[in-house]
DNA sequence: CTGAAAGCGCTTACAG
DNA sequence: CTGAAAGCGCTTACAG
């Protein structure tokens, strides 16, 4: 496969589409648009923005010439006069993009449904001053909203070094009190996820639950505490946790060292992603799921229902959660109009095939 | 799991990290810069933009008054000043951001590198009303840069309907002859990568190959395309083309449907995700893997070597396409400076564990 | 190498 | 309900 790629680039085209450093001359402005409704830039100006008190008659005029001319208002100018840009940016490392990708999505919906734009800064080192960077290109005098993801490091990095007088929404793990007590914040509670699957394991007759952690912005993530309690208070041993990051890989990994130890019978695993390597190891092994070991995962990722055995997991709605820091975020930044808050899904465990009882021995 | 989520908003926070509209009166100015220098804010501004002919000595006066003030220019003055905002807004159905983030990551990265912020358009319709709605939204006199994933219709309708004047990039399928002739544009040569994987099956021993499409912008995708010129020249049968989206739970439909035929015993899948859902249909309908059928995906998505059996795939270099997008844009948006041309890696074909020469019978 | 003037295209605040 | 003036905070173009 070696011709097999190509980064095509035609001369002309390139040059009629652009080139030049300022907007086109042609382009109207507002001024336009007013000589041809016959009304003051203030007029236009107010049509644009919806202000009620208007005439009917000339809004249309005004309506009329916007279409006549095919005007855009310049964003740039409205920031500027405002002194702040309608748009959120939000920020998130690379490995939480790519694992919820629907969290963007729900932001984005909501975040255009109120003619908002969104700007994303994408965060691939913890470090403080790549995080630094980041900020200083992404947070200026006229930033509208930041939404932070801040589910491992380097979210709260980037969290906690946001100018002030920016306003600012955080997605929170439920374990990190601290900042839920410092930001307006959204959470999905994986604290009662976590318990919730751990008994129900615990249920189906397993002495124990082993743990795969994938990373956390705190020391001890929500996931992780939910699973000591729930073994805590049913009086169960609790076996060393075992670490991984994000990736199937990391799961496999994993799932190597678990396989290898007879009294893992159950093993809850902090994401699906690591669910997946996590039930390759186990294959390799030859310890059939789910009469030999059990698994369950977190996220319910589109691909869970078809690994194989199906995935037990919990479901967790980042979408909704999306729309969540949205919601949170608009009345800091549009005081006028209805901010209709809508509520994240609680997670819910969705049972299918690699869970049962454990075999008699 | 009932109580098990939480949107936590605490008021007084809110009110200390914004409510106002204006940006904060204390913030400090380009003025604020020049006159603690002891400079005109002219000065201030060269040292901002890196003008070379600036003395070392006021050079660092500036630089220092800078940190003194922690001075953070206004983007909207200067994109106003300018013309053309430092920016990229990249267009993308969500489906394509869902299946491919490292896309959007590769142009991050690039666009980053070289100071110009990324913008993100969802696209969640293919119909002209949604996206021109996109557009008005996104593009307006001063939109800097814009690139298009036009993978899917969501995406090409878009890129057509970008008004004049504003340079523009597309990712575009290698089946797209139209626009690879109107716009500057990257492509992964997937029909090359269709032609090789099929003639591997075909080299196995397999009669023919079968292929699981995917939506395509174009009548017929490159995949198709490659996979049918493999089979013709091979004197192969071509067989009816199955049709599936993007997700797993749509491979395991056509899954299902090829299952019950015996003649099937290669499938080449348009995506990873696809061929996770096939690999199930066929554990469900006993058919075993490789054995009885071999299958074949499209992208190497993390969790593909854990699949059951690991997948055999053809690599695709997304996050090398994101940074040949930006590459290919740059110039377009700034003349000077060098731009290092990178090029995605060609697609190759990752081989693992579901190919296999067919059964004699 | 540095600066004074004008302007980018809107909106805010004030009149009427 | 509508408009004339001033200004948002930078950069461009012109001088010196």
């Amino acid at each position: 496969l070696t011709p097999a790629t190509a980064a095509h680039h035609d001369p002309d085209v390139t040059d009629a589409q652009g080139g030049s450093w300022r907007a086109v001359p042609g382009t109207p402005g507002i001024r336009d648009v007013a000589r041809l409704a016959g009304v003051s830039p203030m007029t236009v100006s107010r049509v644009l923005n919806s202000y009620p008190k208007v005439s009917e008659t000339t809004r249309h005029r005004v309506l009329h010439a916007i279409r006549e001319l095919d005007y855009r208002p310049s964003r740039a100018a409205r920031d500027l006069s405002r002194g702040r840009s309608r748009s959120v940016t939000v920020m998130m490392s690379s490995t939480t993009l790519d694992v919820t990708p629907a969290l963007l999505r729900g932001i984005d919906e909501s975040a255009r449904a109120a003619g908002f734009h969104v700007e994303i800064g994408i965060l691939d080192s913890p470090r403080p001053t790549a995080v630094d960077a980041a900020i200083d290109r992404l947070c200026d005098p006229t930033t509208g909203g930041v939404v932070v993801i801040a589910f491992d490091r380097e979210g709260r990095t980037a969290l906690h070094a946001i100018p002030p007088g920016i306003p600012v929404v955080a997605a929170l793990e439920a374990s990190n009190h601290t900042d839920r007590r410092r930001y307006p914040s959204v959470v999905l509670d994986d604290r009662i996820a976590a318990l919730t699957a751990t008994r129900y394991l615990l249920g189906l007759g397993h002495r124990t639950v082993h743990h795969v952690a994938i990373p956390s912005s705190t020391t001890s993530s929500a996931r992780v505490q939910g699973w000591r309690a729930a073994l805590r208070s049913a009086a169960a041993e609790i076996p060393e946790l075992v670490t991984a990051s994000w990736s199937p890989r990391s799961g496999h990994e994993a799932g190597r060292r678990l396989a290898a130890d007879p009294r893992a019978t159950a093993i809850l695993c902090g994401n699906d992603n690591v669910a997946l390597g996590v039930l390759h190891a186990l294959r390799e092994a030859g310890r059939t799921v789910p009469d030999d070991v059990s698994v369950v995962g977190f996220d319910d990722i589109p691909g869970a229902p078809f690994f194989a055995p199906p995935l037990t997991t919990v479901r967790l709605d980042y979408l909704g959660l999306g729309h969540d820091c949205f919601a949170l975020l608009h009345p800091m930044l549009d005081a006028t109009g209805p901010h209709p808050v809508p509520r994240v899904a609680a997670p819910s465990l969705i049972i299918r095939d690699t869970t049962a009882r454990p075999l008699d021995r």
